[in-house]
DNA sequence: TAAGATTGATTAATCAATCTTA
DNA sequence: TAAGATTGATTAATCAATCTTA
């Protein structure tokens, strides 16, 4: 039981860590160049426009993308001062927000989705084969289900 | 020849996205808790740390880790006045500085080396295989070389 | 008092301008 | 002029304090 990691898993952390960074920043320069946005206003962007009613509260945006609640809202003021989402009243509960997406952010959104999946799978899926994915896809639920325990038996909900 | 990704794809990307950001962010925790720096200070200290003389210039520090050099030099600047590095004036060359780990960043780079491998095997090797991890360093190897084609026949140097 | 969120201050990252020596 | 690096201004992220309503 030693906390060493062998020569191949140092080696394979290495390049999981500097491919993960490499692939990071790739798809930000895309995202601005293409869309004219950044990761943390498509993170915003993305999860309204699969929210149901395209708006969510300020704290479910939180939740979602893994933010504490003031660097949503510092978010929120800057993406609003530039139209791609406007802030609401909450009928249900008045101390609440409701963020909701502008037809300039969803032309934003599409334009972004559009040019990632792009971007996504020439840099990535176009290298792996079918195995390789279904492998990664295991891999990834199972150290995240390691991080996050699973309450009970559910699954972990991949809520980012 | 279609841009768009299929159900498994997405799925995969999902879990690939979300868990290597939890993964960073517990990772970033323990290194503050434990060894009471940052990332940005790990990699600095880890770089100073495996280079030959124990000491790099700056210039090279950005190469490695891949941040521009203003960064690196606001970064330099508060790692001194923390006592973690000094500038050391460049013989060789008067417009350059090497960048010393001092015996308290020694210290501190130690102490984090332990407890991040500690935590890497915990949430990360622990729950893979050989053969998955086999694959993973293969698929990072791929995915970086799309990246950053490969100069002539050469491999790819993992510098981060 | 707690929940939902905002605000302002601090710290870190980025961008453009500048300084010094090759 | 270019290379190596720093500086100061701007922008973004984090932290602590505060505000309003449940």
């Amino acid at each position: 039981m030693t906390a060493e990691l062998n020569a191949s898993e140092r080696e394979t952390w290495r390049a999981f860590f500097v491919m993960r960074r490499q692939l990071e920043l790739t798809l930000e320069r895309r995202l601005q160049a293409d869309a004219g946005i950044s990761s943390a206003d498509y993170e915003v962007l993305i999860s309204l426009f699969e929210a149901e009613d395209k708006r969510l509260r300020a704290g479910q945006i939180g939740d979602i993308i893994g933010w504490e609640k003031s660097r949503v809202s510092h978010q929120i003021s800057r993406m609003e001062s530039r139209g791609l989402v406007t802030r609401q009243e909450c009928g249900d509960d008045a101390r609440g927000v409701w963020v909701v997406i502008t037809s300039d952010g969803r032309r934003a959104v599409l334009e972004a989705l559009r040019d990632r999946t792009t971007a996504i799978r020439e840099v990535f899926f176009d290298v792996l084969t079918e195995d390789e994915v279904a492998t990664l896809n295991a891999i990834s639920i199972r150290v995240l289900d390691r991080i996050n325990p699973p309450i009970c038996a559910e699954q972990n909900v991949l809520t980012g």
